[in-house]
DNA sequence: CGCAAACTTTACGTTTACGTAAATGTAATC
DNA sequence: GATTACATTTACGTAAACGTAAAGTTTGCG
């Protein structure tokens, strides 16, 4: 009948390219909690969504506790002004860890950019005068 | 005597904040190689360096076996024309995995703006008509 | 001299994030 | 009704990245 939502473990795993077995974990620490019918685990759309952002979270290295923090910004306790203040100072506590590493990665990719020049160089070098080794040493750092 | 740039091991750790057991075991996995004056480390510049790098990466999410071909980016065997061709694949590799990594902080960023947003609105209502709970259900995503 | 502070090696312990195997259940298909 | 394919729980195993404790140098200071 209905089968545009429902999906099984299988589904996830193979749409991931990860293990069922990472699925249960991450339902085993709570980050996520299918229904279920019978024994069997059956996800929603926004398991889906949650399941992404834990990925994505993972890719940008952070932990399944630091996943499960920004997971549940996207299904807060809703109502409560209390809660809903505590919420935006977690959003800024994530927004300043990304921004952190927004940072980094500018770094990284201007360090990989002197890095390919560099390399070009010594490749035109090399080129240039190759018979067959060894040109100048070239200054480092 | 020269002490400008002689660094200890107890240095480093201060300065980047973490502990001696770090640096020897990335010492251990070959990601230093610091001198020795007799039995004591000793830190130079360009170690400094790299372990700044290495750190980087780990804030990136790097494992170290990843932050190895990073850090090796900047202290490759030079004059080799083919180990120079093949670091400008890794250069390459390198600056995929990075540009993803920003496609994925940018989606989290869009994600925490809107979030705050959310946030932002549903704490004006809430204080508006502040009794005590029940919103609609939002759609998600 | 004596002692603390900072260095060393060796080695077992711990946490995170799953892998992998075993034993079992259910459902469709031949 | 036996096979095949996917699901389940339970539980021990493992790789990475250190923590931590033990036991021993080396160095400087009062």
């Amino acid at each position: 009948m209905t089968e545009t939502t429902e999906l099984g473990i299988g589904d996830l795993a193979r749409e991931f390219d990860i293990t069922t077995r990472t699925i249960r974990h991450y339902e085993d620490i709570g980050l996520l909690k299918p229904q279920r019918r019978g024994q069997t685990r059956i996800y929603s759309p926004s398991d889906r969504t949650r399941l992404r952002l834990i990925l994505r979270g993972k890719r940008l290295g952070f932990s399944l506790e630091e996943s499960r923090a920004i997971v549940d910004l996207y299904d807060p306790a809703h109502g409560n002004v209390e809660q809903l203040q505590a919420l935006t100072g977690h959003i800024q506590q994530q927004r300043e860890k990304v921004t952190r590493q927004l940072r980094d990665i500018n770094k990284m990719i201007k360090s990989l950019d002197e890095a390919e020049t560099a390399c070009r160089k010594a490749l035109k070098k090399a080129r240039k005068n190759a018979p067959k080794a060894g040109g100048k040493k070239s200054g480092k750092t």
